[in-house]
DNA sequence: AATGTTTGTAGTATAAATATTACAACTGAT
DNA sequence: ATCAGTTGTAATATTTATACTACAAACATT
């Protein structure tokens, strides 16, 4: 009998997920959570097998989210889920304490090899993610330039593609224009761009949007 | 018995909604579609009683994919499925021939409604995009939102999505920065943008880049 | 023909973005 | 343990963008 825990603000996404986990590991329960503090509080009271838990939510920082449950309830088992294939976070994720990365068009079997991968206490990173991360490793000039950015450099990176305008992300972030504006020359810098016109399109290119 | 056609890319999505609508519609039978090649195929050996899009898939262009369906198949409806709750383009979608517009956070009884609602041939919005759309859906005036554009601000809008800046602009053009601004401001206004990111979003899905 | 609307254009004042410089804290390599 | 590079942060000065207003010419509508 095992517990999962589905954290994502989708209904329908909870749903799809649902229902694998319930043919696939039964007996199992399947708990849900729309948001961090349902998740924490069903975590307080609830012993769980493995966390499965959506990337990208509203008013949630993931990677703090992924370090708190892993230091605090060191035998949960996190896997972290994706809408884009080859998420630049992926990399933070695992170091954050996450056990594997799934791309939410992945399919069904690919979701189940990944649950027993992380349930048998053992990773499990998508294939592409492998190539991008060795390629990293290997030093190979291919890969993501987005790894190139420091964590708040993706950040604002990400905002600005959204449209977010230097003043709101200060604003967001509680920094000064100034640091927003560091950072934005920082990362145009390192991306070799010149306008957000051209960050969109990178950031297109490797998956980001 | 009723035929529905689920399009979206994502493997899990389909799943959810593939749940429910088993259940709260038998009988029927749910298909599947990942992308618009597949969709197109299915729409042309099976009548579907309603389409459930999701309105951002990989080289599709959405808008012209639900002309495309409601012209082709005039008593086929089609409900379109978004990840964000308020979707600037979902007036065009509905101008496009949508007979409405769910996000896929709306949880399973707002989407069942959808369904009924479109399903009885009425349209279905959410309260949010109510406010949002104030009326002018109406009249069926559909086509490219670039065409409200004169000549002179679509010369503008073009380059702003090159990246090009104002001043740049302007001074190609050889006119003021003040009148490029202008330009700006009024193309901005009459395509409902906030910014170049959203213009840009917006050109894409209208295959003007 | 009379009237209302859109278009092309710009000035001025204000707001926002950027470049430049700086610096302490942290990270990685030797 | 040391030293160079990176990161998170910001102040200041300057450059750009924007809002607001304006106006004549071109269009469109009665």
């Amino acid at each position: 009998m095992r517990n999962f825990l589905l954290i994502d603000d989708h209904e329908v996404v909870r749903a799809g997920v649902k229902i694998v986990l319930t043919e696939l590991y039964k007996p199992s329960t399947i708990y849900e959570a729309h948001d961090e503090k349902s998740a924490l509080k069903q975590l307080k009271s609830t012993h769980f097998d493995l966390v499965i838990m959506d990337v990208q939510m509203p008013d949630t920082n993931t990677v703090s989210l992924i370090e708190y449950i892993t230091i605090t309830y060191p035998d949960v088992k996190v896997l972290m889920f994706s809408m884009s294939a080859e998420n630049i976070y992926a990399k933070r994720f695992l170091k954050a304490g996450a056990m594997g990365f799934v791309s939410k068009n992945a399919g069904m079997a690919e979701l189940k090899k990944a649950i027993d991968l992380v349930l048998g206490n053992r990773r499990y990173i998508s294939e592409t993610l492998i190539d991008i991360m060795a390629g990293d490793i290997g030093k190979k000039e291919n890969g993501n330039p987005f790894d190139k950015l420091s964590a708040r450099e993706l950040d604002i990176a990400t905002l600005m593609m959204k449209g977010k305008s230097i003043s709101e992300i200060a604003d967001q972030l509680n920094i000064t224009v100034s640091t927003t504006g560091t950072y934005k020359s920082r990362l145009f810098d390192k991306l070799s761009v010149k306008n957000i016109a051209e960050l969109i399109e990178l950031g297109r290119v490797f998956g980001i949007i």
